[in-house]
DNA sequence: ATATATACCTACTATGTCAATAGGTATTTA
DNA sequence: TAAATACCTATTGACATAGTAGGTATATAT
């Protein structure tokens, strides 16, 4: 359900959170330190860098910088960002086609409850809980 | 995250609850009103019946019923019957080796509470609920 | 008895996603 | 000028999903 793209970008949000301290942070270190495949995690920043969650300076001396306060980084947004879908059902999706049986449907209201409870509890967790 | 699996398997529960009078009902007319295939559902079942949800006559008249009252069905029980892990992460999956990075590992508890959030929702509904 | 309707079983398939690997280009600093 | 970094795009093997397909076993209705 959740990806390694989302559980890894987790991982270097926290990692540059805690070695960041003046500098930017190299995400080669990053993926030494996780033990994670660099190639890989080059792929899966992009979104986090498009959306402003994190800077990235190129060229030597660069890497990766927060751009916010841990805090202020909920775990919605980063899972998001990282995860192609977080609903729990097809037709919850964005840009998802209408249902056919809306109306019909009796489980809807279910999915929707548990889609929100998830997001709830995604909403509540920010980076400096991770800290 | 719910595939067709669990989704259709509650849809076919519902529709049995509805639609079992005195008699069984056979997964031919469910299929039909429901506009899922026959087949395809016939894959589905037999984790439910084989652990007591249902129970399925063979043979002419015969078909499926509730084993239960509604209400007795939890929404926990049936999906993890018929969808294969319900954890949102793989390290927290029945029968996962254990994490290497146990005890350094700063988001387990992230996602176990993100776990228990989506158990207790799924707990919380039954059958009953959709009727 | 026989035909019919049902559950039940197993194999196969097309498509897509996941989790990388790989090889490069652009950019900045030491 | 060399080195280190971010950034970009293509490819791949393994696996899961959502069915399709064809059959067997069993009980009932006629």
């Amino acid at each position: 359900m959740i990806s390694t793209r989302g559980r890894y970008a987790l991982r270097v949000m926290i990692d540059i959170a805690t070695n960041q301290k003046d500098g930017y942070v190299p995400m080669k270190d990053v993926a030494l330190r996780q033990g994670l495949s660099l190639k890989y995690l080059e792929q899966i920043l992009p979104p986090l860098t498009k959306n402003g969650l994190l800077v990235g300076i190129q060229g030597k001396g660069g890497g990766y910088r927060l751009t916010r306060e841990p805090k202020d980084y909920h775990m919605s947004e980063v899972l998001n960002l990282t995860e192609k879908d977080l609903a729990p059902v097809g037709c919850l999706k964005e840009g998802a086609p209408a249902c056919e049986r809306k109306g019909l449907c009796k489980t809807i209201a279910f999915w929707e409850g548990m889609d929100k409870v998830i997001k709830d509890y995604l909403e509540s967790y920010t980076l400096a809980d991770f800290l």
